[in-house]
DNA sequence: ATAGATGCAAAGAGTTTGCATAGGT
DNA sequence: ACCTATGCAAACTCTTTGCATCTAT
């Protein structure tokens, strides 16, 4: 079984305290705020043992560096900002989409990202 | 201004006589079949002009190597095979998704990505 | 002839893995 | 005490860059 290290939850508290999914060198500083001589890997370590247990989740975007965010019941979406290049969640989801399926195609889900600017940076200049 | 090299051209010809976005890896060795030197740095080097000369488009999917494709008139979207991880282009859109996005924020563009199997593999067991 | 394009190899960025050691249980 | 998790560094993959050479114009 697996051990409740100092490092696991650690990742977890700066994973928890976000409202946004953070990237691996994020929660690599975040968590360095609790355990100082935590390593780049041990985060993809804990983040790959998080993601098995379901406990996180993956957030991949488009030419993206992957995300990971605690895991939430139900489907989401993602709203990437275009200025500061973070990503916040979005509760909702354009539904069924099978219709844009081609023909003979079997859909069996989507991924939508929503991109502009989020509330901080609406009036910022590019 | 540029020239028009048997390299530019092979990649070109790749592009075109393809109905589904292609990984850099995809277009080298499909290139070299013309050209039986060419390098991978070529092929990045020719895909990068022709992303700037809008005569290609790239396609990034969620957390896999871009894709190009030649560029085609107007917005669309794309799915990915889940059997054979190949991506195919969907010519709809399920239309203006601005009210998904959060209070506060300014939406100008989204990004759908289909999944599930693809023609070929309907019925392939996973 | 000239300047941009090519091919190779080395350099970067992000992620994963090997291995000896630290630390949960 | 045992055995997993850690930290470091090396390995890997994908992409970019430096540089001498080639080639389209």
């Amino acid at each position: 079984m697996q051990r409740n290290t100092r490092q696991k939850s650690a990742v977890r508290a700066v994973l928890t305290s976000s409202h946004r999914p953070l990237t691996p060198q994020e929660i690599l500083e975040g968590a360095q705020g609790d355990v100082p001589g935590l390593g780049i890997a041990t985060v993809y370590r804990v983040l790959k043992g998080l993601l098995e247990e379901g406990e996180a989740s993956a957030v991949e975007l488009p030419g993206q560096a992957a995300r990971y965010e605690m895991a939430h019941l139900g489907h989401h979406h993602h709203f990437q900002c275009r200025a500061c290049d973070k990503v916040f969640e979005v509760s909702g989801c354009p539904g069924d989409l099978s219709r844009l399926a081609p023909a003979g195609f079997q859909m069996d889900g989507h991924e939508v990202v929503l991109y502009g600017r989020c509330a901080s940076c609406v009036g910022t200049p590019s």
